[in-house]
DNA sequence: AACGAGACCTGGCAGC
DNA sequence: TGCTGCCAGGTCTCGT
């Protein structure tokens, strides 16, 4: 479910919340953490994290799709998976299924709680500190929301690159924040077929297609990112991106520029959707 | 080294 | 109604 855009809508109402400005002159601190169960995808790091009480929440940033929640120096990394979501709870409020962990934080007189619910469990979380960074942060290549200037460099890199420029794009190591939905959106939006190999892929194209990615991710962002199915931000409330998919989920609907049926591909086991005659 | 397949989970939906 | 099988926004791990 969430690639980048859900993953910075999140960010952006949970940073409108607890993290420290103008009109709210004192910082969040954590006021108490509590989890359900050990696990989620990977082992939970309780320990480190229920010794960050006390703390003050200085920063909340983002890294491709990871979330990353700043402490005085010490890092929460929270990854959504695929149907991971944080919501804002009231202490009175019933647990629902799937609810996992929540953090309370202290906000000047108030109390805000923030659960993360995840029916599948493929989401996690990671803690890191000065001593030791986070394996995950550790891998990822330049965010996808960046300036497409140091995106097009990349291009050297792809000349070593037989795998599909879908595949590729999908590859966290290389650019971080793509997802499946949105790399279909992008190469569409760049006429670029997807099985392309990436080092026939012309610089032209590429250019395009590092300057589509960002504007596509933006747009998103402003639009409240994609729901289907269950995402939604930290207010509840869902994104209508998906309603402005030019491609993705659009098998034998026409398509929005030349007419013809939208098609569609497994690669890498991943649903791919194309226009044949738009992209070459 | 690079790539693809399988694994990890639950829930929703189509088809029978 | 209820069972079965398939599908889903991600990414780690293992085999070739």
């Amino acid at each position: 479910m969430p690639e980048l855009p859900e993953v910075e809508v999140v960010r952006l109402q949970l940073e409108q919340h607890l993290i420290q400005k103008p009109t709210q002159p004192e910082a969040a601190r954590l006021h108490s953490v509590q989890f359900f169960r050990p696990d989620l995808r990977f082992p939970i790091p309780q320990k480190q994290i229920q010794n960050l009480v006390g703390k003050s929440l200085a920063g909340l940033s983002r890294h491709g799709k990871y979330l990353i929640f700043e402490f005085e120096g010490k890092k929460v990394i929270s990854h959504l998976g695929m149907t991971g979501t944080w919501r804002f709870v009231e202490p009175s409020e019933p647990r629902k299924t799937h609810d996992h962990v929540i953090f309370g934080f202290q906000v000047r007189h108030k109390k805000k709680l923030i659960c993360y619910n995840d029916p599948r469990r493929f989401g996690f979380l990671d803690y890191a500190d000065t001593q030791k960074e986070s394996q995950f942060l550790a891998k990822l290549g330049l965010d996808a929301l960046l300036s497409s200037q140091k995106k097009k460099q990349l291009f050297l890199q792809i000349q070593n690159k037989e795998a599909a420029i879908k595949n590729l794009l999908l590859d966290q190591s290389f650019l971080a924040g793509v997802g499946n939905i949105y790399a279909s959106e992008a190469l569409f939006l760049s006429r670029i077929h997807p099985t392309t190999p990436a080092n026939q892929v012309s610089r032209q194209k590429w250019d395009r297609l590092c300057n589509e990615i960002p504007k596509l991710l933006q747009t998103s962002i402003e639009l409240g990112g994609s729901s289907i199915d269950d995402f939604h931000g930290v207010d509840e409330k869902s994104g209508s991106y998906q309603d402005r998919f030019w491609v993705y989920d659009r098998e034998n609907e026409s398509c929005k520029v030349c007419r013809k049926p939208i098609e569609f591909l497994k690669m890498g086991q991943r649903s791919t959707y194309y226009c044949a005659r738009c992209q070459k």
